[in-house]
DNA sequence: GACATTCTGTATCAGTCGGTAAATATATCC
DNA sequence: GGATATATTTACCGACTGATACAGAATGTC
């Protein structure tokens, strides 16, 4: 055990609660107030556990990765191209449509667009989003030189068409759409896929 | 002419230079000194033609609406469904790439998530962006009525999937994605149309 | 020219922002 | 028990937020 007085909460649980305060919220619209009475703190102990709020901020985003957004490396295990999207875009309607989360995603409404303060938070984003991209074309050349796609299809194309649907679709659950709504569109993106 | 001492800006173009600041910053992200001095304007003048932030922000979406997105509306008197959706998906796509403009949307990036103050700004440009959808569904009804689209397709389905289509571009120009990147994207996405 | 009306510039408001200094409380090490 | 180390609490910091009061300047009406 470590020396001096111990913490008196939980520091997991309140980054979880961060979280959510930052998911709802956006980076800019989380106040102090806000992200210290979710988390059952006070500011000072905020500071000394995590930093500042940008430290903060990109704690919440790992945390986010390993957490509500793990199903996207899972999807990408998957043995077909066709089967990871599939994967990626019913799991992912799933999580951004959870009633016990908030609506969409963290990394299309944390900062896509703010003041110059939260600039560099905003391209962190950006970094995180165009990972997806990059991730899912690396995985669809694999299928490409697998025979698992046509010869003649552009994996960074599609990469980049179901980056855009699942971000598209973050914006359709942030303004209300039903899970089933999202699920029919998922279906219909799914039609564009090259056999 | 009216009494008084005459107003000694362009109020249009004062208007013109605040959707930039909104469309780049988001209402959160915009402070009244970003948008005075974009505007040229100063703070008491700005509330005097505008009312305040907010009044300003409302009268900055029906500009967006009738100025960078009018191309929605035109895009909806196109003969065929299919010919509403490329028109939709290739000008959105200019637009949202402009370099004379901000990168993105600004009903998706304006208030996408935010502090309790901007909330009923956030619904609003949800309004706005379901608004799109509805357009979209009542187009597609009546295409299908005409033999347009087939009597087994799902007019409601299909306009989310175009919304969902145009605010994924919208995050995905505002992430950086290039001009080209995102017309190979809409020319992918064109591939689940039914024939 | 006198007056009313409207806009502009300065200076300022109360409130909130993110962040911290100082004092107190609670643990381990010796 | 005493020293040391860490956490919590209270109170506060300067800067910025959106929004205004007030005085001066520029117009039209009479």
């Amino acid at each position: 055990m470590p020396r001096g007085r111990p913490r008196a909460f939980d520091a997991d649980k309140a980054l979880d609660k961060a979280l959510k305060v930052f998911w709802r919220k956006g980076y800019e619209g989380a106040s102090l107030p806000d992200l210290t009475s979710a988390m059952g703190i006070n500011r000072p102990s905020l500071y000394a556990a995590f930093g500042n709020k940008e430290a903060l901020f990109r704690k919440v985003i790992q945390r986010y990765a390993n957490g509500p957004a793990s199903y996207v490396r899972i999807a990408l295990t998957r043995p077909t191209a066709r089967a990871v999207v599939q994967h990626l875009l019913r799991e992912g309607v799933q999580i951004l449509t959870n009633p016990r989360n908030p609506r969409g995603c963290l990394a299309v409404q944390g900062a896509l667009a703010c003041g110059d303060s939260a600039d560099c938070v905003r391209k962190e984003l950006i970094r995180q989003r165009e990972a997806l991209v990059t991730a899912l074309r690396n995985r669809f050349e694999r299928a490409k030189s697998e025979g698992d796609l046509p010869a003649d299809s552009a994996p960074a194309d599609l990469a980049r068409y179901v980056a855009t649907l699942m971000h598209g679709l973050s914006v359709q659950a942030s303004g209300g759409a039903s899970r089933s709504q999202l699920q029919r569109v998922a279906n219909l993106a799914l039609r564009a896929w090259p056999t």
